[in-house]
DNA sequence: AAACTCCCCTGATCGC
DNA sequence: TGCGATCAGGGGAGTT
């Protein structure tokens, strides 16, 4: 499950190679990303130029290129953004191939298609429906407590609030439990119900958990792996995520699994009761 | 506004 | 050994 640190990891392993030499081939499949056909077209535009920028919000990335358009990319469920050589195996459910004159390629792969790969001119690109309604990135953004405060003044429970991509961008299933553990609050808790002080350690263990997860590499639970196709190893530091049964590293209690929204949630009933 | 349901899609897993 | 049902969760869309 791709999320924020996971795509920052992406980036950041993209990023030996990826500004060397410039775009000379694409290469498209006949299936669709998230319902909608991929703009062949569009994709081939960038031939030609080079990459020049690997930017991140929340889970998307954008890679500028010297033409004045950039390539988003959103990982979805099951989607991996690989450099390789351009003669290593491909893999099925390739889905985008774009050569580079270095003799390697960016492919885009993603078995399920929940993904997106499109371009878009680089200035347009805060005006796309994908960005323009995102909120702060964690991270590298403005997302302060005051932020926090202002989304907090809704029925809407905590679980809901914190997997809100226009709140904050980049938070999925797996860190949202993470950082209500962290924080010592209840999934369950409605957003109007939580305090200052609580607020402040809620905005704090936002940053920790992303900021753990992205030193380890990302959460590789399933089949995540960075564009160079090694492995993170963040899912050694979970605390609560697919951890049912599982003894609270604070209280011992047993870790509980939930479901809201139709998506599971993981908590210590004990101390995050409220 | 927000909750609800349904949908997309493949692979892993499970029961028979 | 296979085969269908179930589950996983990133989103979006439509309805209440």
């Amino acid at each position: 499950v791709p999320e924020l640190p996971e795509v920052e990891t992406v980036r950041r392993s993209l990023l030996p190679g990826l500004y060397d030499g410039t775009i000379t081939a694409v290469e498209v499949s006949r299936f669709p990303l998230r319902q909608r056909p991929i703009d062949r077209a569009a994709l081939e535009a960038l031939v030609g130029a080079r990459f020049t920028e690997a930017r991140r919000h929340g889970k998307y990335l954008m890679l500028d290129t010297s033409c004045g358009a950039s390539l988003l990319v959103h990982l979805g469920m099951s989607g991996r953004l690989l450099l390789v050589e351009r003669e290593a195996p491909l893999a099925k459910h390739t889905h985008v191939v774009l050569s580079l004159s270095t003799g390697r390629a960016l492919r885009y792969v993603d078995p399920r298609r929940f993904g997106i790969v499109r371009s878009y001119r680089t200035a347009s690109l805060p005006a796309t429906d994908e960005l323009a309604a995102l909120g702060p990135d964690p991270i590298t953004g403005t997302f302060d407590v005051a932020t926090l405060t202002a989304a907090l003044e809704t029925e809407r429970d905590l679980k809901a609030v914190l997997l809100d991509q226009k709140v904050v961008a980049g938070l999925g299933n797996i860190y949202v439990s993470e950082a209500l553990w962290e924080a010592k609050l209840s999934p369950r808790q409605r957003g109007e119900g939580v305090r200052g002080p609580q607020i402040r350690a809620l905005h704090a263990a936002i940053g920790k958990v992303l900021r753990r997860a992205v030193k380890n590499h990302g959460t590789s639970l399933s089949d995540y792996v960075d564009a160079t196709g090694q492995s993170g190893w963040n899912q050694d530091a979970l605390r609560v995520y697919e951890k049912t049964g599982a003894p609270c590293r604070r209280c011992r209690t047993k870790i509980c699994r939930i479901v809201q929204a139709g998506r599971s949630t993981y908590y210590c009933p004990t101390c995050q009761s409220r």
